[in-house]
DNA sequence: TGAAATGTTGGGGCG
DNA sequence: ACGCCCCAACATTTC
């Protein structure tokens, strides 16, 4: 065996199963160095935000002692990664590199001249799709374009073959030059106000946990995927999203499991929720300004009202409308949202309080533990009417029937919003239009107790509506 | 992966 | 028995 090491970069793919720049590394019979670069300022304005970071501490724990059974350590830097990778190939002689591709247009940029720097250096070096099942720049339309409409898309790519999870490689030995590593507690992810505690109580980081995900959904949640994913009151989503996006787990690692395990229907629907990932990474790779500006240019020029107090409203979940506060209550405290009721708090921002989706998009990226450039993106820009297959922008969610229909008993919104706990389910979707009776019943004064609707439904709908005639007019 | 307004139909109450 | 009206229930269109 060479003395010489191979460098393994971990970015958003922290596991050790699946995972193709590992597998590479010990492919060549060399000593591994397996390396994590903090490096946010190069990531600038998407570095990991608060809820993320928290994330990524737990998971680089868990990723920390996963290597350490296998005798291998994890050597933590932080800096601009292209001057780390050099300090260490200096220090260890390294003498290849690998490393799974993010997708992000940052990203692509920074580690294009990383690889060519290091390549004119001599070193061999090799990146590799790790976290998409359809590598982005593979993809094309007929007109060899991307694709602008999701079914086509997953059409397309399901016509193809995906990417395949691979065997897992027995790892090497470690280094035996062993450069200076960072305690984890120095990269200065957790805040210093300990607002996440509360997160250990909802969530199991790193691969262990990721994998114990993907066994209850598929046990518990699958087979009736199709209708129960629609339901927030109940656990029938994967809840893999921060896992997926941490690389803990691989699509295809997913897939894999979902197809043997054969559910018919729910899992056809669930694939194509894999698939929205897979688009919106294809998107935000065609598309790299989207993440600030609107992919139909004609928004530009939309009339958002933006509105500091409006939107401190939503993000507090104050809005005097339940199923909307719930959310934003449960996003909060456990960093994650039922997709349907993001799908309702975003119209809601949007539309009726017309705040720029751009102010949302920020508010889910410092809240999400599976905050997602592609994803956030794809799922603000739709939100908004304003990306790809997008929902028309006069598509408005009422979220008193939303509440009413899926959140039939109200059970979501007593959860998270405890002060309209004693509230009838007749009212808990609209408790200003129960009489006073019910409401001194339910000990509640509207207004004092829980707010009165920040805006009224019907003149909010009127105005949203006007707003995008407005726009429509002008174009 | 909407909601509301508008249009249509058909059963039943009633003179 | 018949026509008229009301209005659910459903379908279609519009936003």
């Amino acid at each position: 065996m060479p003395a010489e090491p191979v460098i393994v970069w971990f970015r958003q793919d922290l596991r050790l199963t699946d995972n193709p720049a590992l597998n590479w590394a010990c492919s060549l019979d060399r000593p591994l160095l397996p390396v994590f670069i903090w490096s946010p300022e190069e990531e600038t304005p998407w570095a990991p935000g608060g809820a993320a970071r928290w994330w990524l501490y737990r998971s680089l724990g868990q990723l920390v002692d996963a290597l350490a059974e296998k005798g291998l350590p994890l050597i933590l830097r932080q800096g601009p990664a292209g001057r780390e990778l050099d300090a260490l190939i200096g220090k260890t002689g390294a003498a290849a590199v690998s490393w799974n591709r993010r997708y992000e247009p940052a990203i692509i940029k920074r580690d294009a001249a990383i690889k060519s720097a290091l390549l004119d250096r001599g070193l061999e070096v090799r990146s590799f799709n790790g976290s998409l099942l359809f590598s982005p720049p593979e993809i094309a339309s007929k007109s060899g374009g991307p694709f602008k409409v999701f079914t086509p898309f997953w059409k397309h790519c399901l016509s193809l073959s995906a990417r395949e999870p691979e065997r897992t490689a027995t790892l090497g030995v470690p280094a035996g030059k062993k450069p200076a590593s960072l305690p984890l507690a120095d990269l200065g992810l957790l805040p210093e106000i300990r607002w996440d505690r509360k997160f250990e109580d909802h969530w199991q980081p790193g691969e262990a946990g990721a994998r114990r995900a993907l066994r209850r959904f598929l046990d518990h949640a699958l087979r009736n995927y199709g209708a129960g994913r629609n339901r927030p009151d109940q656990d029938n989503t994967s809840r893999l999203s921060p896992h997926l996006h941490w690389g803990e787990i691989s699509p295809a690692q997913v897939r894999s499991a979902v197809v043997s395990a054969g559910e018919g229907r729910g899992a056809e629907t669930f694939l194509s929720e894999i698939g929205w990932r897979e688009f919106a990474h294809h998107l935000l790779f065609h598309f790299p300004d989207t993440p600030e500006e609107p992919l139909r240019p004609e928004f530009g020029a939309f009339p958002w009202k933006p509105n500091a107090r409006a939107l401190q409203s939503w993000q507090r979940g104050t809005t005097g409308y339940p199923i909307v506060d719930a959310g934003m209550r449960q996003l909060w405290e456990t960093g994650w949202m039922h997709n349907r009721v993001r799908m309702i708090v975003a119209s809601f921002l949007v539309k009726h309080l017309l705040q720029p989706w751009q102010e949302g998009a920020a508010w889910f990226w410092d809240t999400l533990l599976d905050a997602d450039l592609a994803s956030n993106t794809l799922g603000w820009q739709w939100s908004a009417g304003c990306g790809a297959d997008a929902a028309p922008y006069f598509r408005v969610f009422n979220p008193i029937l939303q509440g009413k229909k899926f959140d039939p008993d109200g059970v979501y919104v007593r959860r998270w919003v405890p002060e309209l706990g004693k509230l009838g389910t007749v009212w808990i979707h609209e408790p200003w239009a129960a009489s006073t009776t019910e409401l001194t019943s339910a000990g509640l004064r509207l207004g004092e107790t829980y707010p009165a609707p920040i805006v009224d439904h019907q003149a909010g709908r009127k105005r949203a509506l006007a707003a995008y005639q407005g726009l429509k007019k002008q174009s």
